[in-house]
DNA sequence: GCTTCTGCTTGGATCGATCAAGAGCACCGG
DNA sequence: CCGGTGCTCTTGATCGATCCAAGCAGAAGC
């Protein structure tokens, strides 16, 4: 320290110049112990307000700010939150996933943490999360692709691996890991609603195949509301890929077979489809025809008439997340329960 | 150490339970010391064969992997990139910021970097940056919106932090920093000629106001193509702002005012803009209009004809910018130049 | 046989923070 | 006058890795 010191006396500017100070340094500015300037910024109660003060405007002449490395060793922990983003898959999902990620970046700030991002081996699920673990890069985890059916949960959970996921866990209800999701049932049931107020009676639903548990969550929102009314959805429904092309085919089809006035879809993506097939056939969405997507994409958005949306709310979600993992984070830890959230509908000129 | 070796003996299973092991831990199931598993992991080649495998044994039976936190304080680095993402502007730059954070995650990994995602206050560009560059917290920043004038480079140089910027330096061209760009008048100039080739005689331009350095290098390809052809581009563009209602009604006075028969679009956006007036006049584009946007987002692909775009090589601007951050972040530091790099045209039905 | 030279290995110090325990002081009741 | 009780602040140890300079072999040279 000596060397160090003598370097840097207390009449040194607070323009930074080479190495940043440290908690020594301020202390010595100011007057006292290294652990009296620590506790003034961890604990600041247990100072004296005028030695507090002095303390506080050396660290304000300096520039001082905890060195995080060595807080992390110490208390280990990084203030870190890992994100593994999945392989670019060029799909409305990302844009999804882009502005979930800006509300958890926000939010994580808010409470003291940074986001972590990393990538994986595309076809091995848990890679990178193992890395991250072992060498206490991160405090915990947010899991987003859930529905693949995917090992992470129970894996992140058997290494005592604090993470919240974003999806539940379908496969395995009795899971007690703390989760948030959207409610894609009571999104479809709000569209169809929306649709049946007004005034249409046959509304067709183009959704994902069987074997996406998501997909047919939110088919039973839009049967729901039908049988609600009293209307049968017999002869309404396709399970298609989630394509442009399958969304026009399977609206194609179901015009000709069952004469809807209204689409309800699981995705943006597949109205699209049916957007370009009622364009086909002269047919004007909004007007002719009623057409409702999912995720309100940013092609929702600029697409001629508008593309009516279910939106997920997304920045409630990461509220949600981020105090989840506070609670896991907290001592002593506290494990939620899931929580689901009911998204929008934001109407634009296709309904 | 006694007590901690006393509860890890060497027949200690391989499966993670409590505390992660310790390159001590390493140390003694290998019968070497500290700095011999360091050197194993740092050095290798310093090793005698044997001992080099022992210890790869040693540290495999543990799942030893070096803790952050502890490598970070001694060798004052992190490898960690600062990434910071704006306000969430849910515009088509989402989607080619998206696209840039997927690559640079990924090209970062394999260069032994993390992406460490951070928000600021919307009014203060500089916010944000500061904390995390005295506290230590990463090593480096990407910078990426370089096109607000904002003052982030001049800050960041005279900080002298390490930084890389995607963008050029547009208001101080003679700044020494590294920075990566993509050549936005190569790319409308590839446009133009695709254009031309497929015998458009009249290609009109719709960019962007005049106080977007951007758009005025965009533009200046399409102008570069025309004259290249002996071509007037006089009575032939358009400087509106940057949404799909500009751009439907500048193409709307442009087709009355010099009847082109294709246009080139400074963003996705506009060209949309383009195709709602075509298909608001009866035209089918691509056969009657040709239309290019810029960015190939989400919805030039989703749209109904396909919207040929120019599209951005992101994938090579994060390899070039990591690479430039790895010449920075060198012993001895290496300042690399600025590297521009030329888009790619993605043609689709709109031409 | 003894010295010198590589080359691997070793204990100790260090990075900058926090934890745990102790020391100095004023104030209180006995 | 003394021991106890807070309150405030200080000292020494510690987290887990890497840097440093010294130690200690074995091989080569005289």
């Amino acid at each position: 320290m000596g060397v160090r010191n003598a370097s840097r006396g207390p009449g040194r500017p607070a323009v930074p110049t080479g190495a940043p100070p440290t908690l020594a340094d301020v202390a010595e500015r100011a007057g006292v112990s290294r652990q009296t300037v620590s506790n003034a910024v961890n604990n600041p109660d247990l100072l004296r307000a005028d030695t507090l003060q002095r303390v506080q405007q050396a660290i304000a002449e300096l520039g001082y700010l905890p060195n995080r490395a060595a807080r992390n060793l110490r208390t280990r922990s990084s203030h870190l939150i890992g994100l593994r983003i999945s392989a670019a898959q060029e799909g409305t999902a990302n844009a999804t996933m882009d502005r979930f990620v800006h509300s958890l970046v926000e939010t994580s700030r808010d409470a003291g943490y940074h986001v972590l991002l990393f990538a994986g081996e595309a076809d091995d699920p848990l890679s990178g999360y193992d890395d991250l673990l072992r060498s206490t890069a991160v405090d915990a985890f947010v899991v987003t692709d859930t529905y693949l059916g995917n090992p992470q949960a129970g894996w992140l959970g058997s290494r005592r691996a604090p993470f919240v996921a974003f999806g539940r866990p379908w496969d395995a209800p009795e899971a007690h890991h703390p989760w948030v999701d959207v409610d894609g049932a009571a999104g479809c049931e709000l569209a169809t609603r929306h649709l049946l107020e007004r005034g249409h009676q046959r509304v067709a639903w183009i959704g994902w195949r069987k074997d996406s548990p998501i997909g047919e969550d939110r088919r039973e929102g839009w049967r729901r509301a039908l049988h609600a009314q009293g209307l049968s959805s017999a002869g309404l429904a396709a399970r298609v890929d989630d394509t442009v092309t399958s969304g026009a085919q399977a609206s194609a089809a179901l015009l000709d077979d069952a004469a809807p006035t209204g689409f309800v879809c699981a995705s943006d993506t597949l109205a699209m489809g049916v957007l370009q097939t009622l364009a086909a056939r002269g047919l004007t969405p909004g007007r002719d025809v009623a057409v409702v997507g999912f995720d309100d994409s940013q092609v929702a958005q600029v697409v001629t008439p508008g593309l009516t949306s279910v939106r997920q709310p997304l920045e409630q979600v990461a509220i949600e997340i981020v105090s989840a993992l506070e609670g896991l984070l907290g001592h002593p830890p506290r494990v939620g329960d899931g929580v689901l959230l009911t998204p929008t509908l934001a109407v634009r000129g296709s309904s």
